[in-house]
RNA sequence: CGGGACGUAGCGCAGUCCGGUAGCGCACCUGAAUGGGGUUCAGGGGGUCGCGGGUUCGAAUCCCGCCGUCCCGACCA
């Protein structure tokens, strides 16, 4: 760990204060290659936690996971014309193998929606064979001109869920409901809060009908796009040959949607839930849950406490084989370092609960029971511990999107304002600001290029102002749409 | 890709202007004491000074090229 004793105050520098949480919470590291980064053991420990919670939903929602090439032929890419213009530009291409030049050159995938539909076209015939609701757990590379560790690296590990249906509403009703997963997950496990929308047309995934994002605000009141679904309509299908006999004997094309989110979601917790001391992770993400910091002077007061650690853990059940419904835990026993510097160590990780236990505890047949979030510290009982300890930690996990919710609103604008004060404001401190939008492609690019604000999303209808804004942020025609703007990662 | 800063031990840095024995703090190893919020003392290990070329008796230091990192733009999840 770095010889200094404070991160960087994330007022003077947000940039420079994340790196500093991400590097020395030893979540992530640079790779030997530009732009890519590795990740450690305990940012992966988290991503893992996130996976597996994302698994389960998308197969409680009937998705089944495939896997499929990393390599993508060139003319594949070329097929969809707006998917080809949108991604050209940013792809990684290999254009030798066994020492010979291809006769067409492989694209690395960005994305895999041309290659899982190419496959889909043979899959399916029949309109029996749908819906197909596939998803993919995969790194795909794109040739980023300016990268950050977790938020924009050139290879970088996602989810892509794929699917195919009968009908456009069937797609658009799979691309809202995933909405309402990544939506649900955002805020459930991570405790971050999300507004959900559509994305105008200079924002839509490219080749797709229309997008729809999750929208989390940072600590320096910027934007992250966490994670989006997209309703490709018969696009694909169409470049791909994807069509099915209907029940009425006629040929169709097939609706597609896709979504995905990566591990650009651990970038996102750091920026809503990191403080000046460090890392805080929800305990639903949280590899270890509590941290046992054992104290003691003497031998025998070492025996004596660790073994009523052990007893203790032995309530819990052991962290790394956790059964359901136990709680992960860790007896931090290194000898030879003091309780203070432990506690600092666990603190940069955000590890949520730590539990001290000395002699002078046990004497009262009590522990120390210290929250990461609030750092409010409190006796417990240690005839009651392990549902105290359970209550703890459901307390903080809904505190914390409390807090990270009510965060948002504070930094949100919902009264009608003028051109100049939120340029002002974009220029400044930010904000999500809800304003009126004529509808007008032109007036959104004039707008980004006068403040680097965008539509983040046209929010959905529990994110919308009471009253309808009625006229447009820049140009004051009459509004088509609300709008959420804001600087954006 | 344009502008700026930088690259020296695992991490953070000094030394570079003005060429001449590779240094500091933290971390690490050994020993002793210590232990309820970043312990102390003593001893020790660790370096092709980002890479390549040039100038020179001699290069971390000067010159050229390349690579990488960070910040600001353009691009983007």
């Amino acid at each position: 760990m770095a010889d200094d004793k404070k991160l960087t105050p994330r007022a003077e520098d947000f940039s420079a204060w994340y790196n500093e949480i991400v590097l020395r919470a030893e979540l992530a590291d640079y790779s030997p290659v530009r732009g890519c980064m590795v990740i450690r053991p305990s940012g992966y420990g988290i991503w893992e936690r996130m996976q597996r919670a994302l698994d389960d939903q998308f197969k409680a929602t009937g998705h089944r996971n495939a896997y499929f090439p990393l390599f993508i032929p060139q003319s594949f890419l070329e097929k969809e014309a707006a998917h080809v213009e949108g991604f050209a530009p940013e792809t990684a291409v290999v254009t030798h193998g066994g020492g010979k030049k291809l006769d067409e050159p492989l694209i690395v995938r960005p994305t895999s929606e041309t290659i899982i539909y190419a496959m889909f076209a043979k899959w399916v015939q029949s309109y029996r064979d749908l819906p197909l609701l596939i998803n993919q757990w995969a790194n795909v590379v794109r040739w980023e001109m300016r990268t950050r560790l977790f938020l924009r690296t050139l290879e970088f590990l996602w989810q892509e869920g794929h699917t195919a249906h009968a009908t456009h509403d069937e797609a658009e009703a799979e691309t809202r409901k995933m909405l309402g997963v990544y939506r649900d997950f955002m805020e459930g496990w991570m405790a971050m809060p999300v507004v959900t929308g559509r994305k105008t047309d200079s924002e839509r995934f490219a080749g797709a009908l229309r997008t729809y994002s999750c929208e989390a605000m940072m600590q320096d009141n910027k934007a992250l796009q966490a994670g989006t679904t997209h309703n490709l309509g018969q696009n694909f299908a169409k470049a791909f040959d994807l069509k099915f006999q209907a029940e009425s004997g006629s040929i169709e094309y097939a609706w597609n949607t896709s979504w995905g989110v990566s591990t650009r979601l651990i970038g996102g917790l750091v920026m809503t839930h990191g403080d000046d001391i460090g890392l805080r992770v929800p305990p639903q993400l949280a590899p270890v849950e509590i941290v046992i910091v054992p104290i003691y002077k003497t031998d025998e007061e070492r025996a004596r406490v660790l073994e009523a650690a052990d007893r203790i853990v032995q309530g819990f059940g052991a962290w790394e084989h956790r059964e359901p419904g136990r709680l992960r835990v860790h007896v931090d026993a290194r000898d030879g370092i003091k309780p203070g510097a432990k506690y600092f160590e666990w603190e940069m990780r955000g590890v949520p609960v730590r539990m001290e236990i000395g002699p002078r505890d046990l004497d009262k047949d009590q522990v120390v029971l210290v929250r990461r979030d609030t750092r409010e510290k409190r006796p417990a009982s240690l005839n009651t511990l392990a549902e105290d300890v359970a209550e703890l930690l459901s307390r903080i996990q809904a505190d914390m999107l409390i807090a990270a919710r009510e965060r948002r609103e504070q930094h949100s604008i919902r009264e009608p304002i003028t051109y100049d004060r939120f340029r002002e404001l974009m220029d400044g401190e930010g904000a999500f600001v809800y304003a009126g939008w004529c509808g007008d492609a032109e007036c959104e690019a004039q707008i980004k290029a006068d403040t680097k604000a965008t539509i983040r999303v046209l929010p959905d209808e529990e994110f919308r102002s009471a009253d309808a804004p009625k006229s447009c942020l820049r140009c004051g025609r009459p509004a088509s749409a609300e709008a959420v703007w804001a600087k954006a990662y």
